[in-house]
DNA sequence: CATTTAGTTCACTAATTTCTGAACTTTATA
DNA sequence: TATAAAGTTCAGAAATTAGTGAACTAAATG
């Protein structure tokens, strides 16, 4: 295994910690490490050795999820993918999602506890001021790097 | 089904999305929603109507990631569990350090690109930045977060 | 219009993860 | 010292998820 086959198995692994199947972090790795930013089915496909099925399916999904973007060659009927940069601030916004959903949770599970005084109802309610907090911090560093990528220009 | 069984496998939908087993968020739902913060394994094991080798396997793995914790009753030798809440701070830690260890995978995947001055590689260094502007900033919200809790005690 | 190319779909298989239940350890009580 | 209580461990079953490969669609080319 080349250093660089190594590399996408690893990329592969901290992907699957997230949830994410191992080949689509394989085709996260080889966009990565890749030299340039046209890389098409093909040339994915045979660097991982795998399905065509299998790498159309996990394209897919990182299409879906933001993470990947595709791009034509005007002249060339193949479908060329790189990492997307427009999903920086998604990956932030997606945290606020979750945040939200979270709240959700914690708001309805206290309104089965009807002993309104207890020392777990104070507990849970500290949770929950945690999560408000986040919810209103997080588009506020939103804000910030957008400012900073601007200026950055 | 109750409507508070209903909420429990609710929660542990949630969770499943976040890669814990269902029955670790079914937990969760369960102390979240229970009325006190003394569940024992027996209660959580009834409660779910699952198997002891189950409840006891997702009690400990909760136990690690600090989601929830142990405590004991003196003269009563079952053990007792509720939501954590010095897991608060550690949510933004394990954050800093995910976002630590891509940025070192996008370091690593950078260096086998030869070809330095190629725009995949320009914009593969924006997503650096990014990761590097939360790894700094996360921390300072961090802090925000414990002067405001300090000062509501 | 036949052929090639690029990729999708889907039934099946493989791999992995989770759950169960019975046997076991450890500590407490009669 | 037997019995009980509280939880752990682990082999196997069940369920879920991922990957393969062959058949298929759609678009482009000869």
């Amino acid at each position: 295994m080349t250093e660089k086959e190594n590399y996408i198995e690893q990329v592969g692994l901290f992907y699957e910690q997230y949830g994410l199947p191992k080949m689509a972090g394989r085709i996260l790795g080889y966009l990565i490490s890749s030299d340039s930013d046209n890389n098409s089915f093909e040339d994915i496909q045979k660097s991982l050795k795998a399905s065509k099925g299998s790498i159309s399916g996990n394209i897919n999904l990182l299409l879906k999820q933001g993470m990947i973007v595709k791009h034509m060659i005007s002249g060339d009927r193949k479908s060329y993918y790189k990492m997307s940069l427009n999903s920086l601030e998604s990956i932030l916004d997606s945290k606020v999602n979750s945040v939200t959903q979270f709240k959700m949770i914690l708001e309805t599970g206290l309104s089965f506890d009807l002993n309104g005084n207890s020392l777990k109802k104070k507990n849970l309610t500290k949770i929950l001021n945690y999560y408000e907090f986040l919810e209103n911090e997080i588009p506020l560093l939103r804000n910030k790097w957008e400012e900073k990528a601007n200026n950055q220009m």
